[in-house]
DNA sequence: CCGGCGATCCTCT
DNA sequence: GAGGATCGCCGGC
């Protein structure tokens, strides 16, 4: 039920994800964030997405369970993470770009060493860095134990929301699949 | 604040 | 063998 929202459209669902909460649990302590930058990639009409010419083994995960990470490496030093959605035996993920710290930010800056806090979360690379993900966590559940050390949390964003053209991309620019806060 | 550029390596052709 | 769902640095305005 909580996150049924996952097996709806991927568009729909990374409307849905932005305003959730991302929790890391570390040795050092909690960091929690709200997601505050979403994109949907789907799967073979969707030319923009890493699945739109089928199964590889690097997007598999786009094709399984919602719920799971996907994380890839993007220019060869950079994470990115997805959390997977779309409807039953459909294909596709949601691109986290951006958060805002709401707890641990001094674990958040410890991550991201001498850089200002206006620059800690606002970029995918960036939210995956200060969180401490990297590609060995590709496939974990974030939905299935909510003990776990990375988890999505309810908390839905109720106010209103802006969709946009998906941002360093160069095909299918015209859908407006990022969404952010309206504020 | 904005645009250009190099870094760096995995993935798929 | 080319290119990428990016980032940070640098220079200019």
């Amino acid at each position: 039920m909580e996150w049924a929202f996952l097996e709806e459209d991927t568009v729909k669902a990374a409307e849905q994800l932005i305003g959730r909460h991302l929790v890391r649990r570390t040795a050092q302590g909690v960091m929690r964030v709200r997601i505050t930058e979403t994109e949907a990639y789907r799967g073979g009409d969707d030319p923009a997405s890493h699945a739109h010419r089928g199964k590889t083994a690097r997007n598999e995960p786009m094709f399984g369970e919602v719920g799971r990470l996907y994380v890839y490496l993007i220019y060869g030093m950079h994470y990115c993470m997805n959390v997977v959605a779309h409807r039953p035996g459909e294909v596709g993920a949601v691109l986290l770009r951006a958060a805002e710290p709401l707890e641990g930010l001094e674990l958040l800056r410890a991550n991201r060493p001498g850089v200002p806090d206006r620059s800690l979360l606002n970029g995918p690379g960036k939210l995956a860095q200060a969180l401490g993900i990297d590609g060995s966590r590709n496939g974990d559940d974030l939905i299935g134990d909510p003990e776990a050390d990375f988890i999505l949390e309810r908390h839905a964003y109720t106010g209103p929301i802006r969709a946009t053209p998906r941002i360093g991309i160069t095909k299918a620019t015209e859908l407006l699949w990022r969404f952010i806060p309206a504020d």
